[in-house]
DNA sequence: CGGAAGATCCACT
DNA sequence: GTGGATCTTCCGA
């Protein structure tokens, strides 16, 4: 299990580190495990791509101000869930969002709650930030929990070599103007499961 | 108080 | 490749 003082680094470095680990959902009596194989830092206040961007506060995001370890989860597009352990290095307001996953336990129980109609894809079934949340049966529920909780946690995992990963530009921040090209999305290299466009 | 846009995904062409 | 779904928040009038 990861402690909260891992989330205690620059939002970059623990989005680096964050690559490989398993992300642990239990509930109901089941488990569900993912190895992360794609993430993207949120710098907070002086990114004009995060929740935080200018010390923006309010209900949705209030997850994000709270200590390194915690987990903030909101909705997008009126429709998906993101998840995204908060960090803290200095300024608050930082975070990475959990951005795609390989299934290693619990896939039977994911694609009943994915809907998928065929059998599963690489990636269909946690390869996308929406997509990984509704897998693992996250929602506003587990907004603003600790990291290190039963039924959510990270573990140890099998990080990738360094150079099995790659980095690129965030995805769907076209409108943060500057904060827009910074290289702050990182993934598993030649990973089936990375989401669109691929790194 | 209305309108626009968003850290997305899916169905359809 | 394109557009629709659907909710929260922000901004301008």
């Amino acid at each position: 299990m990861l402690a909260p003082a891992f989330y205690e680094r620059p939002a970059e470095v623990v989005a680096r580190d964050l690559l490989g680990r398993y992300v642990v959902r239990q509930a109901d009596g089941w488990q569900g495990v993912l190895r992360i194989v794609e993430t993207e830092a949120y710098l907070g206040v002086e990114d004009r791509a995060s929740h935080a961007w200018g010390g923006r506060r309010s209900r949705r995001n209030a997850s994000l101000y709270l200590p390194p370890g915690h987990s903030y989860v909101y909705l997008v597009y009126g429709i998906h869930h993101c998840l995204n352990a908060v960090t803290h290095h200095g300024e608050p307001g930082a975070a990475v969002l959990i951005r795609a996953g390989e299934v290693l336990a619990g896939e039977q129980q994911m694609i009943e709650r994915r809907r998928l109609k065929r059998v599963p894809k690489a990636g269909d079934l946690a390869g996308g930030p929406g997509k990984i949340c509704q897998a693992l049966g996250i929602d506003l529920r587990q907004d603003g929990i600790l990291l290190t909780s039963e039924e959510l946690h990270f573990t140890i995992g099998e990080p990738p070599r360094s150079d099995e990963i790659a980095r690129g530009p965030r995805i769907g921040v076209a409108y943060a103007k500057e904060a827009a090209g910074w290289p702050l999305r990182f993934a598993i290299r030649g990973h089936g499961d990375v989401s669109r466009p691929r790194l």
